[in-house]
DNA sequence: TGCTATTTGTTGCGTGTGCAACGATTGGCG
DNA sequence: CGCCAATCGTTGCACACGCAACAAATAGCA
């Protein structure tokens, strides 16, 4: 009898984390299934495919992952020869982080195969689209951050 | 010196994610800390808030929500009084489930909160630009449940 | 210099999650 | 009717995550 207050399949955040949660597991079994890669894994590697070199703390900007999330995922990518530590003479606190020769291999075949599913999904809006997307979602994280300053870690609604 | 071939930031799954990680944990920490709700037991809630009676498969509409998450979370809200479950007589496999009056209480005064929530982000965007929006995720979501039609749990990226 | 606070990264612990297997019930079809 | 497949929900298991505490190193400041 009571009309609902709030309609689920409305609510925005659920929305966004259904939309999260798919392309997630989509990719998720791209990493897991065809190279063995945590999606923690695949955050650190396409880092350090970028920048060459990093210290763990750079893997997490405003924490978006925990330190100890990216912490194991270094281990394990250490244990499987894809990355090396270099201790930072500079600052001994922290390790210089990159890519072996194995790990860039690793990148260059995940990285192409992640583009192409996020073009696929892209593939159903148009040029703008995609820019007001880009834009709707900058300001909508930006505010986000605004309001709750604490680490996120997964995500849900 | 190789020029990476994905850059996270821009990478659509990731900001995703983090967006979606953002909302999420400021939505639950209202439900934990003042509530002491689980994000699934909220689903829940906000589910038999709005229906008034289901089952609890049609909690989780596209395996949202894994069949075992939900089975907990509803016997942690049994457990708390604010859920009652009541054999179907015409398919005694499943049960349907509805909000005690305590359940109504909790779900009355979350509810606004998270609707609050929802504004306060919402809040940077124009009225268009709320729709557009909207109908962005939509495509995507549609697009996204068209090429991985397997559970999606949390998400990340 | 010396002392405290801060930062980087690791690890033990508790918890929540997905998966798979299971029991119970129902549906489909010969 | 009788049998096998499919569905609803629960539970044991393994695992990943976040939190908090910690060691090591550095920064700030008197």
């Amino acid at each position: 009898m009571p009309e609902p207050l709030v309609v689920l399949e409305d609510f925005l955040p659920y929305r966004l984390n259904v939309l999260a949660g798919l392309t997630s597991s989509a990719l998720a079994q791209i990493y897991a299934e065809r190279f063995g890669l945590s999606i923690p894994a695949w955050r650190v590697i396409v880092t350090l495919g970028q920048y060459e070199l990093r210290t763990a703390r750079d893997m997490a900007p405003d924490g978006v992952m925990h330190k100890s999330t990216v912490s194991r995922a270094v281990s394990a990518l250490e244990k499987r020869g894809l990355v090396v530590r270099r201790p930072n003479l500079d600052d001994r606190r922290e390790e210089w982080l990159a890519l072996t020769p194995e790990g860039r291999a690793i990148y260059e075949a995940v990285a192409p195969e992640a583009l192409a599913v996020e073009e696929r999904l892209l593939s159903v809006l148009t040029s703008d689209e995609r820019k007001t997307l880009s834009s709707l979602i900058d300001k909508l994280t930006q505010q986000a951050r605004s309001l709750g300053p604490r680490d996120v870690g997964e995500g849900n609604a």
